[in-house]
DNA sequence: CGCCTTTGACCCGCGC
DNA sequence: GCGCGGGTCAAAGGCG
C-alpha cells in the first residue's frame, strides 16, 4: 500500500515546542487569511493540495478526479467497505489535503467524529485518504457518518464543501474543524467542484418525494462506500498496519461474533463495548491481500470514560491470534489513543509494538491544537481539561500548521 | 467463578 | 418469493 510511502511527514521529526501556539492564534491567522480571500495562503499552509483538472463525463468521475480518487464502478461490491480497500494496495497517487498524524487516536476519532464530518449533510462526496486506492472513504447519510482514517500514513482528506457551511453555522464546530474547514475553502472556490455539487443536488432534488425510489437508493448507495445499510450511528474506520488483531484503544471489548465476509478470506471479528450502558461496537478485519493491514470500524460513540486498566488480569489468546485487552503481561499490545487515565499513560505508552510508534496520548493534541471540541461525547459532564503539557511529538498536523505559519506569515511560534 | 472467545444458527435488509 | 450476505445471538468451553 502506498500509504507507507509518499509524502508522509516522518515521525522522527520531533518537535518539542518551548511554547505552543494557542489554537486561537492559529485560528485567527487562518481566519485572517480566509477573510481576505487569501486562499493562496491556505494553500500554502497546506501545499499538499494538488488539483487535477480532468474532464470526466460523470459526476462520480469528476468528483473522483476532484478528490484524486479513482472511483470504482458503482457496483454493489464497491459498497462493501473493507474488502475493496485492501484489494489494491499498490496504487500510488499524489494526495491532497489534510495530514493526520500516524499517532492520531481512533478513540479520539470515536469521541470526536465530527472533527471531520457533519452527519447532518447528506451529500457525501467521498472522503479520500492517501492516494488513488480507496484506502479511505467518508460516506454519509442523513443518519450516519463514516470517517475513515488511514494509520501510519499521512491522511489526506477531501471534505465536501457543505461542511464549510456547517462549520460556519456552528461556532464550536467551526473552531474544532480548524484544519478541515480551511481546506474546505479551497474546494468551495473550485468552480468545477461546485458544479459537481450542484449536479448532485439537482439529482437529489429531482428525487425528493421519492425517498424509497430505486433510483434514489442507488444514488445514495453509490456514495455509501465505507458504510453499510445498518449504519445508523457515527462510524469511524481506522486503517493501520498492525500485527495485533485487536489493537487496544483504551476501551474494553467483548467479542460477540466472527464471520468471513465476502471478498476477504480473513474473518471479521465483531466486538461490543463491555460497558453495560454503552452500545458502541466495532469490527476488525485484516486486508484481503495484505494481512499486515488492519481495518477497525467503530460504530457509535462512547459516552463513558475508558475503563481503568485492569490490574493483574491475564488475557486469553483467541484462536485467530487476536489478543484481548487483558494480555499486557504476555503479549505485546497495541494501544491506540488516549489511555484510560493519565496515571496509566506511561504504561500505555509502552504498548506500541507496530508502526503506530511512537505512542502518544492524543488528548493534549486536541486540547492544544484543535481545542474546544464540539459536543464532547465522552464525559460530557466533565469540565474542559486543563492544558498541562504539550505532547513532544506526533502532532504532525499541528507541526505543519506551525511550520507553514512560520514560512508564510513569518510567524515564529 | 468471572470473563472472555468460539462458532453455528438465526435474523434481516437488499437485489433479483 | 428467494437467495445472498452482513450482523447478531447464545450456548459451550477455556483460562486464570
Amino acid at each position: 500500500m502506498n500509504g507507507l510511502d509518499g509524502n508522509s511527514i516522518g515521525m522522527t521529526t520531533c518537535w518539542a515546542p518551548p511554547s505552543s501556539p494557542s489554537p486561537r492564534t492559529l485560528l485567527d491567522l487562518l481566519n485572517q487569511a480566509d477573510n481576505n480571500g487569501d486562499v493562496d495562503s491556505i494553500s500554502k499552509i497546506f501545499p499538499q493540495t494538488n488539483h487535477q483538472s480532468e474532464q470526466r463525463s460523470s459526476l462520480g468521475e469528476r468528483v473522483a478526479a476532484r478528490t484524486e480518487f479513482n472511483l470504482p464502478p458503482l457496483e454493489t461490491q464497491n459498497n462493501r467497505p473493507f474488502a475493496a480497500f485492501f484489494r489494491n494496495p499498490s496504487t500510488t497517487h499524489p494526495s491532497p489535503h489534510v495530514l493526520i498524524s500516524p499517532g492520531f487516536s481512533p478513540s479520539a476519532m470515536l469521541q470526536f467524529p465530527n472533527m471531520f464530518f457533519d452527519p447532518s449533510h447528506m451529500i457525501p462526496p467521498p472522503l479520500i485518504v492517501n492516494g488513488g486506492s480507496p484506502e479511505a472513504v467518508e460516506s454519509s447519510g442523513a443518519d450516519h457518518a463514516t470517517t475513515l482514517i488511514s494509520y501510519n500514513n499521512p491522511m489526506h482528506v477531501a471534505l465536501p464543501p457543505q461542511q464549510v457551511a456547517s462549520s460556519e453555522s456552528d461556532p464550536v464546530a467551526n473552531e474544532t474543524d480548524l484544519v478541515t474547514a480551511k481546506i474546505e475553502r479551497e474546494s468551495e472556490d473550485d468552480e468545477e467542484f461546485k458544479e459537481d455539487e450542484d449536479e448532485y443536488q439537482n439529482i437529489v432534488d429531482e428525487l425528493d418525494g421519492e425517498p424509497s425510489s430505486p433510483k434514489r437508493r442507488k444514488l445514495e448507495g453509490s456514495t455509501m462506500i465505507g458504510a453499510t445499510r445498518s449504519c445508523k450511528s457515527q462510524r469511524v474506520i481506522i486503517q493501520l498496519e498492525c500485527e495485533e488483531n485487536n489493537p487496544e484503544d483504551g476501551f474494553r471489548w467483548r467479542k460477540y461474533g466472527q464471520k468471513v465476509v465476502h471478498g476477504n478470506p480473513n474473518p471479521r471479528s465483531y466486538y461490543k463495548c463491555t460497558n453495560t450502558a454503552c452500545t458502541v461496537k466495532k469490527h476488525v478485519e485484516r486486508g484481503a491481500e495484505n494481512v499486515k493491514f488492519l481495518l477497525v470500524t467503530y460504530d457509535g460513540i462512547h459516552e463513558h470514560d475508558p475503563p481503568a486498566a485492569r490490574g493483574s488480569t491475564s488475557g486469553q489468546k483467541s484462536q485467530d491470534g487476536s489478543s484481548t485487552s487483558q494480555d499486557h503481561n504476555n503479549h505485546r499490545t497495541v494501544r491506540l489513543g488516549r489511555p484510560p487515565s493519565s496515571s496509566s499513560a506511561s504504561q500505555a505508552l509502552r504498548l506500541f509494538p507496530c508502526s503506530l510508534d511512537p505512542p502518544m496520548d492524543m488528548t493534549p493534541f486536541y486540547i492544544t491544537g484543535f481545542a474546544k471540541l464540539p459536543s464532547l461525547p465522552v464525559n460530557q459532564n466533565h469540565t474542559e481539561p486543563k492544558i498541562e503539557r504539550v505532547i513532544p511529538d506526533g502532532t504532525e498536523v499541528f507541526k505543519v500548521i506551525r511550520d507553514r505559519l512560520n514560512l508564510n506569515f513569518g510567524l515564529s511560534l
